[in-house]
Formats: structure tokens, C-alpha cells, sequence
DNA sequence: AAGCCGGGGGT
DNA sequence: ACCCCAGGCTT
């Protein structure tokens, strides 16, 4: 890309985006509290999974103060599901530090936002930029890959020296005014034609600027370490109408796991199925055990009717609703085992 | 610089 | 089975 073609460049993109960019609930408003809440919620994870969880957290939070004074428990159940938890946390606690450090008015400056905890360099740009309209550039995947392909970026765009090219031509293709429009449709370009696998250039806007010679080869990327196999045992104790659950400290900390079992029975598992966890692919086992007698400090018993009000991560929501229904459809036929091989 | 953190969608 | 995703934090 040469410097003198840029302004020529924003005027193809920005034609493209007029008919063809994408209608996100979040760029309908300026509130920075909600462009910050889509953010979170965006970083590595894909918009179509987003879109619920956004409109029903703004309609549980609506605004920072509701959010600073809701609890963790009802803020990580807001979360479940949606995965990497710590941001559920790192957002709570950025609205209680903008209540109670910024008497509930929303930084302006990217420095500012960028202090909140889970805020990094892109997401203080991109909360400035969509919020508050400030000429910054954003780096994120769609831009990446597309500004990678301009490039012909022969460098890994996870490596410091690739960052760098990135944010560098980021920053230089930056309009003074109207930069939220031009980021927005930087990310569209790459979501809708400068796509993964086959780039649509035929459709490209600005394949003219573009130096990419096998585009679909780029960007390049650090190969990705090998899956590792785990085992885990937990669990399943019934008394009377409740369940026995268990808040963890580590993985999901915060939320309600079936107990974890050390020593596993040679009884076959109620229930087992497989879930992929960052590197892993963990096979999730569950026994019947009998009941325990002292708890835990970090374990409850939980009613059944309420077991969908308390936050659990998507591996355990998923066997305690199989086990329920096979429990259930398990008493009308008067059966006491329920054996279940989910083996995928 | 590398490892860690979830889960679902698309192919 | 893979790869991908509006990243950030810790080591």
C-alpha cells in the first residue's frame, strides 16, 4: 500500500460499507456501557453467538450502575455458556470501578478505558472509536487478516514484529473525522469478503490497493499446539429433590460443578461425554455416589426446580439436563438404572 | 515469547 | 476432525 493511495482507499471502503455493511444491535447506540459490554462479549467469540447474550445483558444490566450493584453469582449466570468467565468478571468489576472511581461516568479517553481490567489496546480503541468517534486504529481478527493480505504480510500475525505492521497500517489508513465508520467497515470487509478460507476478491472494494499473491494462504499463523487427552470424574448425588453441586476454584472458577471424584468407582458411569477445553479433550465421567457426610465449604445442596437459576459451564449443564431426563423418564417406568454412553 | 482461558459455528 | 472467532492476562 502506498500513502498517497489512502485517501482513495477509505472513499472505496467506505462506499462498500454504506450498501453492503452489517446492522449490529451495537452500533445503534453511542452508550459507551453497552459498545463496551459487545466488546467483552466479542473478544474471541464469533458475533452470531454474541447477539443473545448481548440483548439479554442489557436488559438485566442496563446500565453501569445496575451492573456494579448486581452480584457475582447473577452476573457469571448472565455469562454461562458464552465461555472465557474471566471477562465476565473483569467487567463487573470495571462498572463497579467506574461507579465508584469515576462516579459512574464512562472514561473518554482510551487511556482511561484502557486502566479497566480486561480492557486491552484494541478494546479501548474500539470502545473510543464506536463510542466517542476518536480517530484510533483497531486490530482485531477481521482486520488482521485483511490488512495482512494488503500487505503480503510474510510475518506471523501473532508475533510482535506482525502486530506491529498491523497497527502501523491501521494507523495510517485512519480518517480524521467519522473513524468509527471507517473501523466498522474495516472489520466488515474482513468478515464478509477478506473471509478465512476463500477470500471473495471479485467482490473486493479495494483489491486494487491489495499485494496479497496467494491470499488464501495468508495470514500466517503459529501452528497450533497438539490436543492433549484428560479424564475427569465427578459426582452425581441425589437427595430428596436436590442435587449436590460444588462451587469450583480453578477452571469455571465461580461457578457450580458436579463434585469432583479423586478416586473413581469401578462402576460404570452414569453418564460420558467429551468436551474440547483450550488444548484438551477431556472426557467428563459421572458416578453415582452415595452422599457424603459433611459438605464441603464450597458445596450445596441445590433443589432441582433451581438448578437453571445457578451458573454452570456448558459440559455440566449439559449431563445434569441429560441426567434429569433420564431420571425422570426413568421413574415413569419404574427403572433403576440409567446408564448413559453419550460417547459422541 | 509462550501458555492459558470456553464454547459454538462452519467446513 | 479440524479451523476459526471484534483478546487479555500471567508467567
Amino acid at each position: 500500500m502506498i500513502i498517497s493511495s489512502f485517501p482513495k482507499f477509505r472513499r472505496a471502503l467506505l462506499a462498500w460499507s454504506a450498501a453492503h455493511g452489517r446492522d449490529l444491535p451495537w452500533r445503534r447506540t453511542r452508550d459507551p456501557y453497552a459498545i463496551l459490554v459487545s466488546e467483552i462479549m466479542l473478544q474471541q467469540t464469533q458475533v452470531a453467538t454474541v447477539l443473545s447474550y448481548y440483548r439479554e445483558w442489557l436488559r438485566r444490566f442496563p446500565d453501569v450502575r445496575t451492573l456494579a450493584a448486581a452480584s457475582a453469582s447473577d452476573v457469571l449466570h448472565a455469562w454461562q455458556g458464552l465461555g472465557y468467565y474471566a471477562r465476565a468478571r473483569n467487567l463487573h468489576a470495571a462498572a463497579k470501578i467506574i461507579v465508584e472511581q469515576h462516579r459512574g461516568t464512562f472514561p473518554t479517553s482510551a487511556e482511561e478505558i484502557r486502566k479497566l481490567p480486561g480492557v486491552g489496546r484494541y478494546t479501548a480503541n474500539a470502545v473510543a472509536t464506536f463510542a466517542f468517534d476518536h480517530s484510533l486504529p483497531i486490530v482485531e481478527a477481521n482486520t488482521a487478516r485483511l490488512l495482512a493480505r494488503l500487505l503480503n504480510l510474510q510475518l506471523r500475525i501473532d508475533s510482535t514484529a506482525g502486530q506491529q505492521h498491523l497497527w502501523s497500517l491501521a494507523t495510517g489508513l485512519l480518517p480524521r473525522h467519522n473513524a468509527g465508520t471507517h473501523n466498522s467497515a474495516l472489520m466488515d470487509l474482513g468478515a464478509l469478503i477478506c473471509t478465512p478460507g476463500q477470500p471473495n476478491c471479485p467482490a473486493c472494494p479495494v483489491r486494487e490497493f491489495c499485494t496479497a499473491v496467494h491470499p488464501a494462504k495468508l495470514p500466517l499463523k503459529k501452528p497450533r499446539t497438539e490436543l492433549k487427552q484428560l479424564t475427569e470424574h465427578h459426582s452425581y448425588i441425589r437427595r430428596n429433590g436436590s442435587i449436590l453441586l460444588e462451587q469450583s476454584t480453578d477452571r469455571w472458577r465461580g461457578m457450580w460443578i458436579f463434585p469432583r471424584l479423586a478416586n473413581p468407582p469401578a462402576a460404570a458411569p452414569l453418564h460420558q461425554s467429551h468436551f474440547p477445553f483450550t488444548h484438551h479433550r477431556v472426557a467428563l465421567r459421572i458416578f453415582k455416589t452415595k452422599a457424603p457426610r459433611g459438605m464441603a465449604a464450597n458445596q450445596k445442596w441445590t433443589k432441582v426446580e433451581e438448578v437453571e437459576q445457578i451458573a454452570m459451564p456448558s459440559p455440566h449443564r449439559r449431563a445434569l439436563r441429560e441426567l434429569l431426563a433420564a431420571s425422570a423418564a426413568g421413574s415413569c417406568r419404574n427403572t433403576s438404572s440409567y446408564v448413559n454412553f453419550n460417547t459422541r
